[in-house]
DNA sequence: CAATAAATCAAGTGATACCTTGAACAGACG
DNA sequence: CGTCTGTTCAAGGTATCACTTGATTTATTG
């Protein structure tokens, strides 16, 4: 029947977009993306793939509408469609997190044991920064903190953690952030002011999450 | 570097849950079993596919855990694992709508020009209900309506929706409402009814977005 | 007009996915 | 205990995917 022809054509292209996702090196591309948009170059560095492997996984995602490009001389720009995209690769996320055992486990063996890394809701964060009774600490590269940051937010980068971490008074309550739930910094900010004896946490989601929540965001300065 | 290797694995297990859903025919299955749970048997029917073939395919969903099975004698029942499987689900099938416009096209081609057909959402739906000021067709199988159907809806399956349509009076303002937003009935219910001057219109979702939404829903009866 | 830098294309190879077929297994029931 | 029904398993062929390598295109710059 012709009909069912078309149906499977339908289903098919629902599931052109998952298996747009359906590749560890084109969702590690997606999360990056998240963070803002990219050249394909300094992509590829930041995946660990050749440029011609990443191009061709962008060209993938572009095919699918996930992605749109821009030229800016000599390089192209990848970035995110809409903001959707960027709430799909969220949501995949947390389906994989509470359905998939194994991805604990991936988990752990990439950041370590987080039984002890105390977390804090994007909304719970929102209520404590209004009230002021909190420091918070963007521990992404610096780049990424000029180009969007939680408003009232400072920098902390990596290479500079160890220093923020000694000015910061014993009693202070502080938390952490990152590009998203797994990435490795914002934990290790957090042992390290723990070992230090401040209340530290860590956002639970990250700064893309917090952003298309609504909340407050500053730029550059 | 071993980092690398573990970020690969992790990234590589969210992948495996888009993966699970990247072909057609799985993407079919779970949108049935998002109305209910089925026996191997009766989805290979539904997705016209062997039964080999959907068993197959099942345990691909089994393995990512996006179902579970249960036993009922001789024959083995599937069911979504969580809502969230259902939501995961709706919210590709959404970004594939807004992002391919290859959908689109194959939209139209399996259920024909949609261009005139009004919908209602779910949120109007229900307040429309309360006042009672509409009357609302389960054009779904007879069995799905009495699983679980929107409170104060009545049955109007297919095969007997020529039948109601006559005994509803010209003036009545309907809303028909399917398994999901691509689901042929409800269109052709709505065409039917405009045919004979009733002021018609679908529900932009179907039943299980408006059960996981918290809307009223009634069992049997 | 070279020369350079960034991205894409094209071709080839190894691995994985999908579907088919036929056999094997597990409960239910006479 | 056989028989039936529903499900799963195993093996095979074909198609698609992922990655590599080297050539090609596009825009910039001396």
């Amino acid at each position: 029947m012709a009909e069912r022809a078309a149906k499977d054509a339908l289903y098919g292209g629902f599931a052109a977009v998952a298996k747009a996702l359906g590749n560890g090196h084109r969702a590690e591309i997606v999360d990056v993306l998240a963070q803002g948009e990219r050249s394909v170059d300094a992509l590829s560095r930041e995946v660990d793939q050749t440029v011609a492997n990443t191009s061709q996984h962008l060209q993938v995602l572009a095919r699918t509408g996930l992605v749109r490009t821009r030229r800016e001389g000599t390089r192209v720009l990848y970035r995110l469609a809409s903001d959707d995209v960027a709430s799909f690769w969220e949501t995949l996320r947390g389906v994989a997190a509470t359905h998939l055992a194994e991805v604990e486990v991936l988990a752990t063996a990439y950041l370590g044991d987080r039984s002890e890394i105390e977390r804090i809701s994007a909304a719970e964060l929102a209520e404590r920064l209004a009230e002021g009774s909190v420091t918070v600490l963007d521990v992404r590269p610096r780049s990424e903190y000029a180009a969007a940051h939680i408003r009232g937010a400072r920098p902390a980068p990596p290479d500079e953690m160890a220093a923020v971490a000694e000015m910061i008074p014993a009693g202070t309550e502080v938390v952490a952030y990152c590009r998203g739930p797994y990435c490795v910094y914002a934990d290790d900010a957090v042992r390290l002011l723990r070992a230090r004896g401040v209340m530290a946490r860590r956002l639970d989601t990250g700064l893309p999450a917090w952003r298309r929540a609504g909340y407050p965001v500053a730029v550059a300065g």
